[in-house]
Order: structure tokens, then sequence, then C-alpha cells
DNA sequence: ATGAATAGCAACTTCATGGTTGCATTTATC
DNA sequence: GATAAATGCAACCATGAAGTTGCTATTCAT
């Protein structure tokens, strides 16, 4: 183990950020939003309700699958997306870890400054 | 209040896409994380570890900053830059939001199925 | 007051991203 | 088997993002 708290961090921090940049899209963040009811849905079904046309829609879905939010099964003619929740687990881990040590070195100095 | 549960997520959601979309870049991550440790710091500071410009780095923490993210002040003549732990905590709690929205029509779905 | 450190501004280049259109492919339906 | 539905693939365009270089402006120290 590393005795910097953060390496495992930084280690990690690029898939990290591929993340990131994948919800960094509102279109794409629809998609999650639209996703997280939890039921499987088409291409053309998420294209529907969206202004653009299912192959701009289909992109962000491979982007989104390419850095694990989302997966994908074909079923017949149709290709079925559903949220990967175990992405946003990582992603939510993350964001703890960095706002625990902004707690921590918050708490540090507090301490110092009472001594 | 709307009995869509997800329309406050999608209301909100053009800003949270420019907050991931802040943290979706691996150099503006290991600035959060750089900064992660409490202790503020210049631009200079942020630039020494890293393979690139100055004005670079001064271009992503414009970026981090306009996402609120992070927040500067000048300080004689250098730019003291520190996270936004406001910032954090939002992402968090809109991480939450979807991945609860998804446990919770996994547990519908289960309560179906086991009926 | 001069020199070095810190930063801002602006122009420019390169390349990735978001989007489109057109066509081919597979699968379901009648 | 012909037609419609759902998707995939490829080429293309426009724009924005990431990065650089060059120059200017403050501020600190000697």
């Amino acid at each position: 183990m590393s005795r910097n708290p953060l390496a495992r961090l930084s280690r990690q921090s690029d898939a990290t950020a591929t993340v990131f940049a994948a919800l960094g899209d509102s279109t794409r963040l629809s998609l999650v939003l639209a996703l997280s009811r939890g039921n499987r849905q088409s291409i053309a079904q998420l294209t529907e309700s969206k202004p653009l046309t299912r192959q701009a829609i289909s992109k962000h879905l491979r982007i989104l699958e390419s850095a694990g939010v989302v997966s994908s099964r074909r079923e017949g003619r149709e290709n079925l997306f559903a949220l990967n929740p175990q992405a946003l687990d990582e992603l939510r881990s993350y964001v703890e870890q960095i706002s625990g040590q902004w707690d921590a070195s918050l708490a540090r100095l507090k301490a110092f400054v009472e001594k």
C-alpha cells in the first residue's frame, strides 16, 4: 500500500475521466436519465423523445457503453440498452473519496488553528 | 412538486453536464486531485508537476472554475485556487439520485417477479 | 529602479466531437 | 417473398477543445 492516499485515485483517474466525460454531455446525461428508470430501451425508443437523428443517439450510446456506463444486448432486430449500476457506484465512491480528502484536510486545519 | 421524480433531475441536468464535462479530462481531474489535499495552490505551483505549459493549466483551471468545481482568489501576484466542496456535494447527490432511481426500479421488478 | 516571478491576453494550429446524410444489412410481418 | 422496421457502417462537415507561442501587465525583492 502506498503511504499516499491519493496514489490509488490518480492511478485510476484516467478511466474515471472517461466516465465523467461520457456524462459530460447533456444529451448523454438525458439518455442516462431515461435509462435510470430501469427498463431496457432500444435505440429507436431512446431517439423518440429527442430532436436528434437515430445515428446521433446511437453514437452517444456507444460512447456511454465504452465508458462502462451502459451496456447493450442485441435481441432480434433491436439493440436494448440498460444502465450499468456498477459504473455509477465507482463514480460515487470516487467523488466521495475526493470530498473525503478535502474534509480531512479541513479537519486538520481546524485542529491546527485551535491548538 | 412534479409527480415525475426525474423532472428535477432533467431540469438541472445542463449545469450538471457542465460539471461532469469539467471533470471529464484527465488533466483537470488531476488538478482536482492535487487540490483535494485542501491547500490552496497558485497556477505556477499546479503547473510544476505537469508536462504542460502554464497557460494550458490556466485554461483548465478557468474551465473548472466556471463549472463551479474550483474557486480562485488573487493574492498579490499569484492567483490561489481551491476546491469548492459544494460542487462535489451536488455531484454526489446527483449520482446518488440516479442510482437510487435505478435501485428503486430493480426493487419494483423484483417485487413483481416474486409476486 | 531594475530584474525576476506570476499571471493575463490574443492569435494560431491541430485534432476530437457532435451532428448529418446515404446506403447496406438483418429481422420481423403480411 | 416482398415490405417495413431497426440497426450498422462510412464519409463528410462544422465547430469547439486542447495546446502552443509571443507579448504585456503586475507585483515582489534586491
